[in-house]
RNA sequence: GCCGAAGUGGCGAAAUUGGUAUACGCACCUGCCUUAGGAGCAGGCGGAGCAAUCCAUGAGGGUUCGAGUCCCUCCUUCGGCACCA
């Protein structure tokens, strides 16, 4: 009888399938008709497949077979995420080149994987770590370069100065290196960030759009952390300078008539609760403050402070803390910049300003006001230091702070406004008097994707030291209405100049009508160009400059446009004067030569110059663009901090397309010494000079792994396109991913990471869409057989191979999916395998009862039909368990019958395919069938053979279960309820008393309530 | 501390979404067949009771003819975040 013998059968169906190459992904997909099925790229480790890599594969087959069944075109796909940090370690400790370990890791995962008779397109497998793969990573890192979405900027990381590494904060244990016990400090380094933070609202807003897990979106907008508040700037008085308060108050009442210009002086703090601002009693920097990096902050906290050197002590000590230690050590501790008091905008009050690490750098503004009365720890820093606590909320406040909301006292104009109310009046108050705005925070940080590894995607950025650090001139151009002294200029200027760069800003002629090609001569007349001129130029001010740099034909070393236009387009009225004075007509091509460097700043809300138009320029310039959020419309405030950093020249550059991939080199020192194992390799820089000129240089971090995954769903569209990353037909007709299946360990990594990506794409234009997964599931963690995570440690892991060669695929498959619902943790359990085994052992008994009489009666026929329509509706849903638990009850009817009928037999078959599809293709084939069960297509069921003719109704007497009937179907509701009431069990439990209400349910029960 | 999910037999779990709680599988028990069984087949299996019946979905309350399912309070477990102003 046992003669089932999935070893055999399982790989020769395999094969099968493969010759006659069933699972690629059909050409003639549609719109309409595709569906692309995604289980989550996989890291291919040395130790081989795990269980739950096989629950991810066997659910999205299971999916796959399916929709194919159903008639749909489908696309599924595996690669591999094959860059990464254990290679690597593995490399250093058995000095093999990563990429032998990975591919052979990779050969091994595929052989595992095929074994599970998956059903995937093979001719589509990608690899991170394959040139013509990486080629596209560093395409996306240089996308995002051009829409100022990538920069490099100094950031504190941990570091063992022992191992001459960054840490991890999972690395630093009790503030000292997990392996050498050297005191860790914070380190500053140059690390590339990509700017995901602008596409923060976004990003939370778009998640209502997907079908995703609610938790799993509620746990992305948590992590974004989008809170609404205010931005309040708070006057500092040097206390040497002030006479007493009453001086304070008066200089502090100038301001808000007209506020100077100067920013030092002032600390700006974000604040979710403006209402209480009148219970400001002090203010707090973080010891990481921007102020405190500064060159004023001797003379901003005091030259002749007492407490001076009190002061770097504590930022010092800071310095050695980590990250964790400053999460773990709750005690508040602190200190008072005596040198200086700020003005409370509210009440006038003069308070004390202090630095204490609960405040976080990174958040922010990195400085808050503290209000004790109404929040825990500013009420703790206020007790330990003895600080004054005022009440301006009404509320319970017995112990600690109230933090809820009232109504407002102590608070002058809002006293007695609920909270909402004094918020939103505050606000306006605040705006009003120039001394705060209306802000929306994120906790969503931007992304750090530098790495000091080998084994990752090369940054595909030259660099020179040279040019950074050389002293340009820079020539401002000003636009229409407008002078030298405009807008932001006067501000950036002195940044610029106390840089020591020089500056030159005309107020060019006849500005209230302005004649381009004057001005141009004006400026011809006295300027000089050279390789150091830096030209920036305002709105109208880019034809200016444009016909400048034409004319003078000369390269100059950077060139940037704010809100500029290269066609007259005034939106508020025609100026014929103006449009006649230049012809418009601008060479790009030739001006794209004439700078080292374009930058085209927009302002992504300006009325005056749409973002279309300055994206529209930037792409004929070839230019970088950024988009600002600037403070004022078109780049009108006299603060747009964004200009200084893209005023500067960076000495940074893309690699050009050309020159993509970046490659690994091969000759490569993997020893940790803290700086990139690139750094010492003599092939990575060579023919660099030749290709970008004397002094360039290659960066040689890699990209964060995290990027390689961001976008692989794009590649297996096109997995050979040399040109693109992929085209655009293949784009349009697979793109979004149907139904993708992956770890709930990536919900604010990869997934957020791939969803930024996409967004980016669609506003570069690439897609028309801008969510990549509409539906997504999440697995659940397959726990070892005592209930702990599978790991080494525990002994408890099960490798998937050995069950296949034990039990079987099908056993395997089938297993998994019956343990409990997909999304669940659950445990294995060896006998639950046999179990299944046992159950496939019984269908293919069943075989042997097979016979094609058609007059044979069939018993089981109400189930047959039941089940093919509840494995329907339960593979739609993903309910693999509960419809493989219904199969299970037709096998124990088919075991029941004498004989089974041919066609019946059939249509289970099919069924059960996309769970156990090689035993169901072998018996397929042995009741005579010549094409492949693979190709059949969905049975349909027949309604009418679903309903029972005998119907099961019980009669309840106020809510118990006292008797059960059997009826035939289409009995009527008096019937039921006469038959029910003439029961003698029922007339017992009556016991004479009249029903005062009874219920029919149909065909379920009778409720009679006395 | 904050946010989220979940608590049903000895175990993994079902329950048409308010209608016979425990489908299906595992483990266990009994029997048959066997030289043998970690095989197969037949049957049993929430608890108490001889039985009628009663009690059971983490605990307590509520709504309802009727609650595992809806509402309130609490407990436990597991995840996530964590000085985010």
């Amino acid at each position: 009888m046992k003669d089932y013998n999935p070893s055999k059968i399982e790989p020769k169906w395999q094969k099968e399938w493969e010759k006659h190459d069933l699972f690629s992904a059909p050409d003639d997909a549609t719109i309409e008709n595709k569906m692309y099925i995604l289980p989550q790229l996989p890291y291919p480790s040395g130790s081989g497949l795990h269980v739950g890599h096989a629950e991810v594969y066997t659910a999205c087959d299971i999916y796959a077979r399916y929709q194919r069944m159903l008639g749909k075109k489908v696309l599924q796909v595996i690669g591999w995420d094959s860059f990464g940090l254990p290679a690597e370690n593995y490399a250093i400790k058995n000095n093999v080149h990563p990429k032998i370990s990975t591919n052979k890791a990779i050969n091994n995962f595929r052989e595992q994987i095929k074994s599970l008779g998956i059903s995937v397109d093979w001719g589509r497998e990608v690899g991170a770590h394959n040139p013509d793969y990486y080629k596209w990573t560093q395409w996306f890192f240089l996308l995002m370069y051009k829409r100022g979405l990538a920069y490099r900027k100094e950031q504190s990381v941990n570091w063992c100065e022992g191992c001459k590494t960054v840490l991890a904060n999972e690395q630093v244990v009790d503030g000292k290196c997990e392996r050498c016990d050297t005191v860790v400090e914070q380190k500053k380094m140059e690390q590339w960030f990509l700017k995901i933070t602008d596409y923060a609202d976004r990003l939370a807003n778009d998640l209502d759009k997907v079908d995703w897990p609610e938790e799993t979106k509620s746990r992305q907008r948590q992590w974004i952390g989008r809170s609404e508040g205010a931005e309040i700037s708070f006057d500092v008085v040097n206390v040497q300078d002030v006479q007493n308060v009453e001086n304070a108050v008066k200089e502090q009442a100038k301001r808000y008539n007209k506020r100077s210009d100067t920013t030092i002086g002032t600390i700006k703090v974000f604040t979710t609760r403006p209402d209480t601002l009148f219970g400001a009693t002090y203010l707090v920097l973080s010891p990481e403050h921007l102020l405190v990096q500064s060159s004023e902050f001797p003379a901003f906290c005091g030259v002749n402070s007492a407490n001076r050197k009190e002061i770097d002590e504590y930022i010092n000590k800071t310095k050695k803390k980590t990250e964790l230690d400053r999460q773990t050590e709750k005690e508040k501790t602190g200190v008072e910049l005596k040198g200086v008091k700020a003005i409370n905008p509210a009440t006038g009050e003069e308070i004390s300003v202090w630095m204490a690490d609960y405040v976080l750098a990174t958040y922010g503004t990195g400085s808050i006001m503290a209000v004790p009365a109404h929040d825990q720890r500013d009420f703790e820093f206020a007790k330990k230091f003895n600080l004054g606590i005022k009440e301006v909320v009404s509320g319970n406040n017995d112990e600690g702070a109230f933090s809820g909301e009232g109504k407002a006292v102590n608070s002058d104009f809002l006293n007695g406004l609920e909270t909402a109310e004094a918020k939103e009046k505050m606000i306006n108050w605040l705006e009003e008097k120039g001394v705060g705005k209306r802000k929306t925070q994120y906790k969503l940080r931007d992304w750090s994707v530098s790495r000091q590894r080998f084994w990752g995607a090369p940054i595909p950025m030259v660099f020179n030291k040279d040019r950074k650090n050389k002293k340009y001139e820079y020539i401002f151009i000003h636009g229409y209405g407008g002078d030298g002294d405009s807008n932001y200029f006067p501000k950036l200027k002195r940044d610029l100049m106390a840089l020591g760069h020089k500056v030159i800003a005309f107020d060019l002629p006849d500005t209230e009508e302005p004649n381009i090609c004057r001005q141009m001569e004006f400026l011809l007349d006295n300027i000089e160009f050279s390789e150091n001129t830096v030209i920036l130029a305002h709105s109208l001010g880019g034809a200016v400059a444009m016909k400048l740099l034409e004319h003078e034909n000369k390269k100059v070393a950077k060139v940037i446009f704010s809100d500029c236009f290269f066609e007259p387009k005034f939106v508020d009225t025609a100026r014929p004067a103006v449009e006649a004075s230049c012809d418009w007509n601008f060479d790009f091509e030739k001006l794209k030569t004439l700078a080292d460097e374009y930058v085209v700043i927009s302002d992504s809300n300006c009325p005056i110059i749409p973002r279309e138009h300055s994206e529209d320029f930037a792409k004929r310039l070839n230019a970088r663009i950024v988009f600002a959020h600037a403070n004022g419309p078109h780049f009108m405030s006299l603060d747009e901090p964004v200009f200084l950093e893209e005023a500067l020249v960076s000495g940074l550059m893309p690699v050009k397309f050309s020159d993509l991939p970046v490659k690994l080199p091969d000759d490569v020192d993997f020893r940790p010494t803290g700086q990139s194992p690139l750094t010492y390799s003599e092939d990575f820089q060579k023919n660099v000079e030749e290709k970008y000129g004397r002094g360039w240089k290659r960066e040689m971090d890699t990209l964060d792994t995290f990027m390689c995954s961001s976008w692989y769903y794009y590649r297996y569209l096109d997995p050979k396109n040399d040109k693109e990353f992929a085209s655009e037909k293949a784009l349009k007709k697979w793109m979004p991913v149907d139904f993708y299946l992956g770890g709930e360990e990536h919900v604010n990594g990869h997934l957020l990471y791939s969803r930024f990506f996409t967004k980016v794409l669609f506003d570069a234009g690439y897609i028309d869409f801008d969510e990549p997964f509409l539906k997504h599931r999440h697995q659940g963690l397959i726990l070892g057989e005592d209930s702990r995570k599978m790991s080494k440690r525990w002994g408890n892991v099960i490798n998937p191979t050995d069950v296949v060669n034990e039990f079987g695929a099908d056993t395997l498959r089938m297993y998994e999916m019956f343990m409990g619902p997909l999304e669940q943790t659950k445990p294995w359990s060896t006998d639950g395998v046999r179990g299944l085994r046992r159950f496939l052992d019984r269908v293919w008994n069943l075989y042997k009862k097979v016979n094609s009489d058609d007059g044979l009666k069939a018993d089981y026929e109400a189930t047959l039909h039941k089940t093919v329509k509840k494995v329907g509706e339960d593979l739609e849903n993903l309910r693999f368990n509960t419809a493989i638990a219904k199969m299970m009850e037709l096998v124990n009817e088919f075991s029941k019958a004498d004989e089974i009928r041919h066609k019946d037999f059939e249509l289970f078959l099919k069924i059960l395919f996309p769970f156990a599809p090689h035993i169901a293709e072998e018996l397929w084939s042995k009741l005579g069938n010549k094409k492949f069960l693979s190709l059949a297509g969905w049975p349909e069921y027949d309604e009418a053979k679903t309903v029972d003719s005998k119907i099961t109704v019980v009669a309840q007497i106020n809510g118990k279960v006292r008797a059960s009937f059997e009826f035939d179907a289409g009995i009527s509701e008096q019937e039921v309820i006469k038959i029910v009431l003439e029961n003698e069990v029922i007339k017992k439990w009556l016991d004479g008393k009249e029903p005062k209400k009874i219920i029919y349910v149909e065909g379920k029960l009778v409720s009679i309530v006395v």
